[in-house]
DNA sequence: CCATGATCATTA
DNA sequence: TAATGATCATGG
């Protein structure tokens, strides 16, 4: 199995911006709304085989940890704005509880991550076309870093004090921690980057 | 069965 | 439109 590196598979993903992101599922054997049943997870997964990822990165495999994200942007007064936010890893309750920011997955992902933009044209969208794509590498002694720590630690505080249950997706000013589970009964949680901060990435980015 | 991909639905 | 919570297809 080929190793690519995140330079590789951003490069990869470029040859592909600006075109539309269905016909390379397709043509990737990969099932959008074709059967009738929506897969909301396809455009990730087209964007991990486009970036040459024959096989899925689920959490952080031996070796490889940066993450490729996909975000849906919208149009606002003429503006393209991030529409939703950013699912960035699943929270671990357990994990939470005992490692600090800087040992969290959550902070693993993001310090190394590569966005991208993917034009979003309403319910059951039939067209997905890639907008930019482009990598970012945070500092630890960022600003926006210090205070999405700050949420961090509130979202932790409030698992230790209050329990899993407590935490919704109002708290954090930069992530959030929302609701993200199978969807049948059981529910986990997730990090969560809210639209703001999607901005605010894609303007250091650039 | 559940973790992961991310969007959909509902309410205000 | 924005914000929050719920849900779906896929793969292991």
């Amino acid at each position: 199995m080929k190793i690519i590196t995140r330079a590789v598979a951003i490069n990869n993903l470029k040859k592909y911006v600006g075109q539309d992101l269905r016909v390379l599922a397709l043509a990737n054997g990969i099932t959008t709304y074709e059967t009738g049943k929506q897969n909301k997870g396809w455009k990730g997964l087209v964007l991990e085989r486009l970036a040459g990822l024959q096989t899925n990165i689920s959490k952080a495999p031996n070796g490889l940890t940066y993450e490729l994200k996909s975000v849906a942007f919208h149009h606002v007064k003429d503006k393209l704005v991030p529409k939703e936010t950013m699912a960035i890893t699943m929270i671990n309750p357990g994990e939470l509880n005992a490692h600090s920011f800087f040992e969290s997955h959550c902070w693993a992902k993001l310090k190394t991550i590569v966005f991208c933009a993917v034009e979003w044209n309403g319910t059951n969208s039939e067209e997905a076309k890639l907008l930019k794509v482009t990598s970012l590498d945070f500092a630890e002694d960022d600003e926006l870093i210090k205070e999405i720590k700050a949420d961090y630690d509130l979202i932790r505080n409030k698992l230790i004090m209050h329990g899993f249950e407590a935490l919704t997706g109002a708290d954090g000013k930069w992530i959030q921690a929302r609701t993200k589970g199978p969807g049948h009964g059981s529910v986990s949680r997730a990090f969560y980057a809210r639209t703001d901060l999607v901005k605010k990435i894609f303007e250091i980015a650039i």
